[in-house]
RNA sequence: GCACAGGUGGCCGAGCGGUUAAUGGCAGCAGACUGUAAAUCUGCCGCUCCUUGGAGCUACGGAGGUUCGAAUCCUCCCCUGUGCACCA
């Protein structure tokens, strides 16, 4: 029999950063009977294989469900197979646009590789929730639909907010809870994870594994991490999320970017350190015993250190030290052959610097790469340059050029 | 199906025959400042070509039309919402 830590321990950690949790006395209880008959928790969490590209902000549930399996708990991995077919609505004014069959198994695929640099995929069980909705007929859906209202659906947030604003909301759109709530029941979950934007879909896993007798999940919601601006949810299309996928050097760069106020958020949810300890922290810095710099260094080192170790952190700490502290050029920025005669000039030896920019991925348009010039914003080995055109004394020329905050090394030969 | 209201640049949203690449806000990018930031201030913010001033092209759901000239007027179509309705 497994033997399960003492109950109020395992809350302690459970507890951190969680966003809320239905109801926290249930969680307790279940525990304390788990550890009584040695049965582990079934803790369900479900994926949509949409977004193949995790960002920190999915791992923020991910290190949560980890910490359950720290605790001797079974953790499911459920892909929503089934219902990405359908596109689930939260967080969208728009409807989703449903994927094909091919899209989602190479999906569910990649989401499975980069979760398992966070999970221990020993102790985790992945499931599909096709297994049992694909055998649901037309009969049982209807059974299953009639739990709900029609108001109850539109009480929900998205829902509502759509129908205030007159903006479409498609009937299959309402089947998504539905059939959330039906795979908690078909797993018997115990408990079940999700952003706190999922609260009405983790409800509905409640109501019916009561209609069928179970005795309904613990529903714990992780918080939505905001992105780099510190305002809106970490998400890939808004362009301020940071990948794990990202090399270690980007990772940090953008960590550090982060306003001091959204680091403890960062530090609560996106490392091991305890709440006491992330207080204490911070208690250091408001009474001006810590720089904050320095702890956002620290913050950003700890991350990268998960993702990659600490050798790369600390060469990622130093390389950012040299590019941002002392302006000077990390040392391994990437370097990019360029043929000369995609950015030969007007003359001999002579370099469109907007043909190079672009080339460089470092401007999308030569209208753009013009103006940046124009503003002065564009350095050739640390030179600023205002001229559109400029000379290399021989071939290959290796120069170094900076627009902003990026910098690449172009090799032209 | 019928009636009405809408569909404008990444988003929101003005403009409702012509000085219009299209006011404004947000987002984004760059510069200054700083502790990397954030905040603030300044500039930029469709594309291409020659160039430090121009030239051209493409854009206001789609296709036609009226006009010297249309995001702006007309016709048809597509899409969204609201109301009515399943009735000859």
């Amino acid at each position: 029999m497994p033997e399960f830590l003492p109950v109020d321990e395992q809350m302690d950690l459970l507890q951190k950063g969680a966003a809320e949790m239905i109801r926290v006395s249930d969680l307790r209880e279940r525990l304390e009977e788990s550890r009584k008959t040695g049965r582990p928790l079934r803790v369900k969490a479900g994926f949509d294989p949409t977004a193949p590209d995790l960002h920190l902000g999915h791992t923020v549930l991910m290190r949560k469900l980890r910490h359950f399996q720290q605790l001797g708990h079974t953790v499911i991995f459920l892909v929503g197979d089934f219902t990405s077919l359908i596109g689930d609505p939260t967080g969208r004014n728009v409807t989703r646009k449903p994927l094909t069959r091919e899209q989602i198994d190479n999906n569910a695929e990649t989401y499975k590789q980069q979760v398992f640099r966070i999970l221990d995929p020993e102790k985790t069980e992945v499931r599909y929730n096709s297994e049992w909705l694909d055998k649901l007929g037309y009969e049982q859906t209807i059974h299953l639909t009639a739990h709900f209202t029609v108001s109850q659906m539109l009480e929900r947030e998205e829902f509502h907010k759509r129908f205030q604003a007159e903006q479409p909301i498609s009937l299959h759109e309402f089947l998504y809870p539905v059939m959330q709530g039906y795979d908690s029941v078909a797993l018997e979950a115990d408990v079940e994870l999700g952003g706190t934007d999922q609260k009405f879909n983790l409800l509905c896993g409640r109501e019916l594994q009561r209609h069928y007798g179970q005795k309904p999940q613990i529903v714990l919601m992780t918080p939505i991490l905001e992105g780099l601006d510190g305002v809106q949810k970490m998400s890939k299309s808004l362009g301020n999320a940071i990948g794990i996928h990202e090399p270690p050097g980007e990772m940090y760069g953008k960590l550090m970017s982060i306003s001091d106020e959204l680091m403890w958020k960062y530090w609560v949810l996106l490392t091991d350190l305890r709440q006491s300890e992330v207080d204490a922290l911070r208690a250091g810095v408001a009474a001006g015993h810590e720089h904050p710099m320095a702890v956002k260094k620290l913050l950003a080192r700890t991350i990268v250190t998960g993702f990659y170790g600490e050798e790369a952190a600390r060469v990622a700490d130093e390389n950012w030290a040299r590019m941002f502290q002392q302006k000077e050029t990390s040392e391994d920025l990437e370097e990019v052959a360029v043929p000369f005669a995609e950015v030969a000039g007007p003359e001999l030896n002579q370099i469109r610097l907007p043909k190079l920019l672009i080339r460089l991925g470092l401007s999308v348009s030569g209208a753009e790469a013009n103006r940046k010039i124009a503003e002065k914003a564009v350095k050739l080995d640390g030179e600023t340059t205002e001229n559109l055109v400029f000379e290399v004394p021989a071939l290959p020329a290796r120069i170094v050029v900076r627009l902003g905050k990026r910098a690449k090394v172009a090799v032209i030969s």
